[in-house]
DNA sequence: CGGCTTTGACCAGCGC
DNA sequence: GCGCTGGTCAAAGCCG
């Protein structure tokens, strides 16, 4: 199934804002709106040629909307083939090995190792599923002490960069210094250690080294809550203040890339659609997540194969419709795409309210 | 000169 | 106990 079979990426801005004036006849208003252009008899022309202008404006900001929605859905499915692939590899080599890593006593470098690959992440935000719906694991655990890693939060953030771009930073909005870096042996690329800087007291790590599969993502691993508000979105994260340590003290920054308890995706070279999948934060996606699966299975049965299940799980259309959701969700949130949108509402507002005053 | 990066050394966890 | 590996430290160097 393909993610465009379920996103019309042609945006209908205006759809909301029609649908709150049903009092409005909708055909009416359709055909007032189509005949905008095409209608040569208007009384004003000055008025017309506004409205040409404006219409055009908002034809403009739609298409332009609509290309990055459809980069964003390109970006999305390949790395969701990719993803798939991965499981359908593990699925096919792996018995109950990680499984029984998650239940060991999850001991330091195991859980990292599980954060080592994509598809793990998806498999590690399962197995926190799993766990929690069968305390049993937990208790059967003879290393409770260990299970404090737990309670840090982590959260991971893929960045698409230019593949001759060698770099590992990644901009998220706080500010970082570098402390380390090594190679590991699971991955030629080295992996650097950062730490957050802006405040000496901010527990946050962050390590960042490139995927495996793809050198032109970055994976960014974040352990740890910020205990302090965001630096700067623009200059951020690198950890090299070369790039302009002033900027940072502006503290005019958004959202939209918070590393929050989830992974996102980020597109360095245009808007930034993100996936995110919470990696031990129970309640963000993992809720989501499970909520989409108590609405599909009524039985509740208990899982048996993880891998399996995880494959399955991404094949629900519910699982799809949520990531849409997810992706909307962080589309939304994003300033440009807010103003983009209120200046598109508007501008259709404004038609209408014209198309009316004419009538 | 201060802050950051680099990088080799060191430490601790884990498997054998 | 030993070796491997990931994570951290800290001195040296770089840069604005």
């Amino acid at each position: 199934m393909e993610f465009t079979s379920l996103v019309d990426t042609s945006l209908d801005l205006n759809f909301r804002p029609l649908r709150v004036s049903d009092e409005l006849p909708k055909q009416e208003v359709e055909s007032n709106f189509i005949g905008l252009g095409r209608d040569p008899v208007l009384p004003n022309k000055d008025e017309t040629g506004n409205l040409m202008e404006e219409l055009n404006r908002v034809n403009a900001e739609n298409k332009k909307l609509t290309e990055m929605l459809t980069v964003m859905c390109q970006n999305y499915n390949s790395l969701r083939n990719q993803l798939t692939e991965y499981l359908s590899k593990q699925n096919s080599s792996t018995s109950g090995a990680d499984q029984d890593q998650n239940s060991d006593g999850s001991k330091k470098r195991k859980v990292e190792n599980n954060n080592n690959n994509n598809n793990e992440i998806v498999k590690s935000s399962v197995q926190v599923l799993n766990s929690e719906s069968s305390s049993s694991d937990e208790d059967s655990s003879p290393k409770k002490p260990r299970e404090e890693h737990i309670k840090t939060k982590t959260s991971r953030v893929y960045m698409r960069t230019e593949p001759s771009d060698t770099s590992l930073i990644v901009k998220d909005g706080y500010q970082w210094r570098k402390y380390g870096q090594k190679v590991t042996r699971d991955n030629p690329s080295p992996r650097a250690y950062f730490k957050c800087s802006f405040a000496p007291t901010c527990p946050v790590k962050k390590k960042v080294q490139r995927s495996v599969e793809d050198q032109s993502i970055l994976v960014a691993t974040y352990e740890g809550e910020h205990n302090h508000s965001k630096v700067d979105t623009v200059t951020t994260t690198s950890p090299s203040s070369r790039f302009n340590p002033k900027n940072n003290v502006s503290g005019n920054y958004t959202a939209s890339v918070m590393p929050s308890s989830t992974t996102n995706i980020i597109n360095t070279s245009g808007p930034k659609p993100m996936l995110t999948l919470d990696l031990a934060e129970p309640k963000t996606l993992q809720n989501d997540v499970k909520k989409v699966n108590s609405n599909t299975s009524t039985s509740g049965h208990k899982r048996t194969s993880p891998g399996n299940d995880h494959q399955q799980h991404q094949n629900r259309p519910e699982f799809q419709h949520f990531l849409i959701e997810q992706m909307a969700s962080s589309l939304t949130k994003d300033p440009s795409f807010q103003a983009a949108l209120a200046a598109a509402i508007s501008g259709k507002f404004l038609q209408n309210n014209n198309n009316t005053k004419d009538k």
